[in-house]
DNA sequence: GTCTATAGTTCGATAGAC
DNA sequence: GTCTATCGAACTATAGAC
């Protein structure tokens, strides 16, 4: 459960404290969120689970759903920003879908914690802040689908249908999330590299 | 959303007309759960959804969470027997994973709204219908994961982890029911054969 | 078997002392 | 900035009339 869920913060700003008290909400929100759900966690879980009063957190955040924003926002942007270095490795498409798949499911199974909340609690968003988490869904996915076509463009990979194969590729991360145990046989990375060769079989054909 | 909830029941049983109702409390459900997750629903979104009162939920239903368990039962059920049935159809492991996923990924898309409940609403579930549920659970991915083995053992599939392969085929079968449209491109039955060829790509070496 | 009415609890969020 | 105390609403489930 040792998942960062604070942005960087220049040292010595003054609102250090601050920004401590406000990080800690969010650990306490997520990790009740990825276990009861939005609906089934109360202001009075996340207040315990961050060692507080239900008061002090309205200090912080004004909404229950604003703290599932801020993880979602959070968490998102850690996925665009994977698959965009993942992507910028090279210029082959073959090369750039193995790196994005397997940064991409070790993320999913490292962070599975705030990938749950991530891909499954959107629907609990306001239609203000859901719109906002959709257009970088929209980006991420647009993302791996330009590899999947470009590479069947190039006869790199053989596809009869490139965008369905895509979704299938975020589908294999993004379960990764669901099944994940941290006590389980493989490691965020081994997993991460067994599905980036899964991956290279799906877009080549069979001779 | 027109998904049968209903067991097959034998005409002029006498009981016909509380089977009925019965049914459509647990349509009312379905489709509540479905759209704002267990929690989300309160007992008076599901009365409204089947034009009646809240309190006659509680003539035919002990609790909300009964409604939920007997969704995900049968939901579970028909995995099962969907995933039996089309392991029966072969005794080549090639043929049977292809049909195994053809079939299990064309319900997820079909039903994919008793597929997102039943794939994740299983935390809202008590200890005791939580562990059945899991035991169904179990032997479904077990059916897959032998398969996959069988065929590794045969040599007919080249695969460096089974289990994980396993896993993923799960995987690309469950997530269908988040992304999948009803106004979308792709039939049930399309996704369902694209993924079966998907599916023997991972389970076949490049040469 | 279905209704209206409501009991008893818990919810999200706020007021005001310190 | 954090606390105790609490408001008003919404919740699950039940009581009792019909």
């Amino acid at each position: 459960m040792n998942q960062d869920t604070s942005e960087s913060t220049p040292a010595g700003r003054g609102n250090a404290r601050g920004e401590v008290t406000r990080s800690r909400l969010l650990d306490a929100a997520l990790r009740s969120f990825a276990t009861r759900g939005f609906h089934g966690t109360s202001t009075r879980d996340i207040a315990d689970a961050a060692g507080m009063s239900p008061a002090a957190v309205y200090i912080h955040y004004r909404t229950k759903e604003e703290l599932l924003f801020q993880l979602s926002l959070s968490g998102h942007r850690q996925v665009r920003e994977i698959v965009d270095g993942a992507a910028a490795e090279s210029t082959r498409p073959d090369e750039q879908i193995r790196q994005v798949v397997e940064r991409y499911t070790a993320w999913h199974a490292r962070h599975h914690t705030m990938a749950h909340v991530v891909q499954h609690e959107m629907p609990a968003l306001n239609p203000t802040h859901a719109e906002e988490i959709a257009t970088i869904r929209r980006g991420i996915e647009a993302r791996i689908r330009k590899i999947v076509t470009t590479g069947a463009d190039a006869g790199c990979f053989e596809v009869s249908n490139p965008a369905m194969t895509a979704l299938a590729i975020l589908s294999l991360g993004i379960d990764v999330a669901r099944w994940y145990r941290e006590d389980g046989a493989w490691s965020p990375d081994e997993i991460g590299n067994e599905y980036g060769e899964l991956t290279l079989r799906m877009l080549t054909s069979r001779r």
